[in-house]
RNA sequence: GGAGAGAUGGCUGAGCGGUUGAAAGCACCGGUCUUGAAAACCGGCAAGGUGGCAACACCUUCCAGAGUUCGAAUCUCUGUCUCUCCGCCA
């Protein structure tokens, strides 16, 4: 949610920051609303403060038993207009935040400028291209031939998009998720969470998903919507408190299932386990100052990009440019890992600054000598558990289709090396 | 699911329909004292908004929404949530 205020003073900056995200103009549309909203504001503040004085004075004649008709009945005329002046008021204000509340977050001036991730720019690289001496396989031909990963039997129970995984697979899927909250916890400072995995609308509304995502959820039926990721249950903790400065920076994660219902990706990904209506994900967050919310977005990447150097897996980072960032971000560094069966870099994590747009949809802020001010949220895969199996399956295969184990992640195998 | 109780400032907790934006305590901030700290004492301390260059003035907010009233934290209705007891249950 956009600051009114900002964009009551700067409204070309507004306009110039926004159409990098494809808007245009929308600054004169919204002050004009905003100034007819103040002006019923005012002048209903008028007569609500004249209703007071003469309320007031209505209960001092009555404390000396004295008759007070004659202002009651003035009083009286004041309410009519009370009562529209406000329905005017409730109409403008609706309609200035069903604008505000669909604007997307302004990028940082660092991000680079484009319409598609054609203009995304390489930030880092790490290792290197592994190199096989056979014809490498994707990710599903291993697990198939495996017998360990089965699509057909999920879309049995579930329909498309779903996968079931067995016996060592399944067990990796447990060691990675294992393995990346441990790493997080004990060397990365972050704390677990264990959090709800059914929300309410208000949350969704706090991290930016809705009004304007809906159709990427799923919902529970009742009032509740399935998460389609933790960052909406994490950002949420500290949503409507004034927090202490001291308690900040707040870092949390937390391993959870995410459902989406990738309503927009027909035909994308169909083959595998790559794109799915349900996986698992360690998610980190970070609640902080403003003044630390940059720095600490490097932290964040540098904390996801741990992983995958522990995992020793080839990876590079993009800054995703002013078009392709999501809702509420202001920048993101997406983590692309190497796939060698699919020969393509693919998103494994996505680290996002919200600044304070997040925080002004949940009223989350912080005390700082007695200056209460928006906090800033930063939300980050540490990483996609599904997509980091997928990348350890393709860059761990040998030749004979089997799978070695990372090093790192045999202790949770009982020193087992290999998946056959 | 049945019966009852409740929701007030960062926290605990008072609050007759009319100077109650709200007592008191804790926490926090500033000061005195102290070599330093603690204790003690003094002072400050809710949020959002409108108008104003500003000093400041005013408006709104006591879970949410509707209502009664000249006037609602206080009365009525609805919803949400919490707690206690009973039943059921992983």
């Amino acid at each position: 949610m956009h600051d009114i205020n900002f964009i009551r003073t700067n409204p070309v900056e507004f306009d110039n920051r926004i159409k990098l995200r494809g808007l245009t103009n929308c600054a004169e549309k919204i002050n004009k609303i905003d100034e007819e909203r103040r002006n019923t504001q005012t002048v209903l503040q008028n007569i609500l403060a004249e209703r007071n004085i003469l309320s007031k004075k209505i209960g001092e004649i009555k404390s000396k038993k004295k008759d007070a008709t004659v202002i009651i009945k003035k009083v009286e005329k004041l309410k009519d207009q009370i009562s529209s002046l406000k329905e005017l008021e409730k109409i403008k204000e609706d309609e200035l935040s069903a604008i505000l509340c669909r604007i997307p977050n302004l990028p940082s001036k660092d991000v680079p400028v484009g319409d598609n991730e054609k203009n995304n720019t390489q930030y880092k690289i790490w290792g290197d291209k592994p190199k096989f001496t056979f014809k490498t396989k994707r990710h599903f031909e291993i697990g198939e031939n495996l017998n360990l990963m089965d699509f057909d039997l999920a879309s049995k129970l579930s329909g498309s998009r779903f996968v079931v995984l067995q016996g060592m697979l399944a067990k990796l899927e447990r060691a990675i998720s294992q393995f990346m909250l441990d790493k997080h916890t004990i060397e990365n400072g972050y704390t677990e969470m264990n959090v709800p995995y059914l929300v309410k609308d208000d949350a969704l509304f706090g991290t930016g998903n809705l009004p304007k995502f809906g159709e990427d959820l799923f919902t529970a039926g009742d009032s509740h919507w399935l998460i389609p990721t933790a960052e909406v249950p994490l950002t949420n903790l500290v949503r409507e408190q004034i927090i202490n400065e001291k308690e900040l920076p707040m870092r949390v994660t937390s391993y959870t299932p995410c459902f989406r219902s990738e309503a927009g990706a027909a035909g994308k990904d169909t083959r595998g386990m790559l794109r799915q209506h349900q996986f698992t994900k360690v998610e980190l967050v970070s609640i902080t100052t403003p003044e630390d919310s940059k720095q600490e977005l490097e932290r964040m990447l540098s904390s996801a990009e741990s992983i995958l150097q522990d995992l020793n897996i080839h990876y590079r980072v993009m800054t995703l440019c002013t078009g392709d960032m999501g809702f509420a971000a202001n920048k993101t560094y997406d983590i692309e890992v190497w796939l060698p069966g699919e020969n393509a870099y693919r998103e494994i994590s996505s680290c996002s600054n919200c600044g304070d747009f997040q925080a002004r949809r949940m009223n989350a802020k912080y005390k700082n000598e007695n200056k209460n001010d928006f906090v800033h949220t930063l939300n980050g895969s540490g990483l996609a558990v599904g997509r980091t199996l997928i990348a350890i399956l393709e860059n761990y295969q040998t030749a004979d289709g089997n799978v070695e184990i990372p090093k790192v992640l045999q202790k949770y195998f009982n020193g087992q090396t290999t998946i056959t």
